[in-house]
DNA sequence: CAAAACATTGACCGACCTGGTCAGTAGTGG
DNA sequence: CCACTACTGACCAGGTCGGTCAATGTTTTG
């Protein structure tokens, strides 16, 4: 990466920077068109390679990048004082959503970075990451957790994965609703309150089910 | 579509259709390659057209028959005798089994299309038959089910919904698992066995904890 | 102020892929 | 031998791709 990138006014980089991931967001590496990014960020296609040298480097500067991010602004401000299940699921939920307001383009790239598979060949950075993002993640959800508040009849690991896989689905299908009201609406915030609402319902179902009554 | 095409011997015929499926589902309409359906399928590309007419009237030709097969052979075959919600949930899983064995292109490249968003513009008629097929399901899991069943101090649309995330998750990591260890090994029937036994675990401890006791 | 260094551009390149066409070949039945 | 159907792949024009580079600012430097 040539470093009259780094000396650009922060408002031109980062629109290079927002093109290029989102580009790479929608349409993977192979599929992504440097044509594009160059367009979208409002400057001359040779520009980016005077920039980034290739392709090629460029998506390993934007994976690199966004690593970084996640790991010092997120994985690293985890907040393991809290010992209930729920509320530190709460707090790191809460984490996310500011991590991701901060960088939006960066973390839902690195996200669908993790979730789909490659496109690549060469992908031997990228797997090392994951693999040692996951080691991280086991924890997460385990280390200082106060499982004695579980019921002691059910098996402890299902009923993670239950819980995990419910608030999944609820996740997503709000998403899905989001979308399918057109990209460009956003919740009002009653509606917001409402959903808001909606998830503690089920946060207390999943208490009142699976915790000691 | 030229009658020449339903006078072709089975082999031929399925491969073609085959090649077709397997494109369209993996890359789209506008993405999928009428050159590389061709070649797969093992027939000169002037005999795709010759066939099809061109790129559209192929596409449209998979999705009415892959509907129709989905509605005589999985919806209309759905019993609904079964009261009990898991009951009526693993006839339902069965079938989709049984059916997703004997028109498995056909089966996956629908549920492809109706998860995924169009690319087409003119998806007027996908999405009529989307509609149409997603007031049947509702039914699916609610017409003639023994409610009484469940714990009545629990909402019921959120539990029903808990479970489905639940069940879809465990689906979806089973599927991951497959995947990870390549996509040509199939499990050995002890795995199998393994995993029947895991999903099972799972209908209990949800019936253990939704259930009246 | 001139020269050197840096920054930026978009026209252009060859490679590749697309959906679709069509002249030509082969086989069949009358 | 002719008419007909089935089938083929070379070929077409249109488009996109990643990448290059001579030309043209713009800054920095001596």
């Amino acid at each position: 990466m040539n470093e009259a990138f780094n000396k650009l006014p922060d408002e031109k980089r980062s629109a290079i920077l927002k093109a290029a991931y989102n580009e790479f967001e929608e349409h993977g590496f192979k599929r992504a068109s440097t044509n594009k990014i160059a367009a979208k960020a409002g400057i001359g296609k040779g520009t980016l390679f005077y920039y980034f040298g290739n392709k090629k480097k460029l998506y390993q500067y934007l994976i690199t990048t966004s690593f970084n991010i996640a790991y010092d602004e997120y994985l690293m401000q985890i907040n393991f004082d809290k010992t209930d299940y729920f509320d530190r699921l709460e707090s790191i939920t809460d984490l996310k959503q500011k991590v991701s307001n901060l960088y939006p383009n960066e973390l839902s790239f690195l996200s669908k970075l993790l979730l789909t598979p490659d496109d690549t060949e060469w992908s031997d950075v990228i797997q090392e990451k994951r693999e040692e993002s996951e080691k991280v993640w086991e924890k997460v959800l385990t280390e200082n957790i106060d499982f004695s508040k579980f019921r002691e009849d059910l098996p402890r690991e299902k009923v993670l994965n239950l819980i995990k896989w419910g608030l999944e689905g609820y996740r997503k299908e709000l998403e899905q609703k989001a979308n399918s009201l057109g990209n460009s609406t956003v919740f009002s915030e009653e509606e917001i309150k409402y959903y808001y609402q909606e998830y503690n319902d089920y946060i207390d179902l999943l208490k009142r089910t699976y915790y000691k009554s």
